[in-house]
DNA sequence: TTTCTGACA
DNA sequence: TGTCAGAA
């Protein structure tokens, strides 16, 4: 299917799709029009990387987790032990990222209370 | 009509 | 990522 039908399928624009290609995360073959052409497999490898984007995970990343993530009735099972390291580490990170904001929420919190208490 | 590449009031 | 241009 060219990227049109992808796009489509998927849900995930052209624009999109593009760059993945760009970034590694997809390798269409090519017509000798220019077009690129597209696999069903290429429509769940779509779907794998939406999932793995939306967990926060850099193209880099999933340029590497991809291969060795298996499929599972929409979950990801990560099959790669050093995968599952890095991404503990990325949860680590967002942990902190939470605690930072929640403890820059709470020092504009006391200076808005201040504030109504004032006016 | 669809897709391609490159670029950005 | 959207979107527009200019070409195939």
């Amino acid at each position: 299917m060219r990227i049109g039908e992808l796009a489509r399928r998927t849900g995930v624009s052209e624009r999109a799709l593009r760059y993945y290609e760009d970034q590694g995360l997809l390798r269409p073959e090519r017509r000798p029009s220019g077009y690129r052409v597209y696999g069903d497999a290429d429509v769940a490898a779509v779907r794998r990387i939406r999932t793995l984007l939306a967990a926060g995970l850099s193209t880099a990343q999933i340029v590497q987790v991809l291969p060795c993530v298996v499929d599972d009735e929409g979950v990801l099972v990560p099959g790669c032990p050093e995968l599952v390291d890095e991404l503990v580490r990325q949860s680590e990170r967002i942990g902190a990222a939470i605690d930072e904001l929640a403890a820059t929420r709470a020092n504009l919190d006391t200076i808005i209370t201040a504030h109504r208490r004032a006016s």
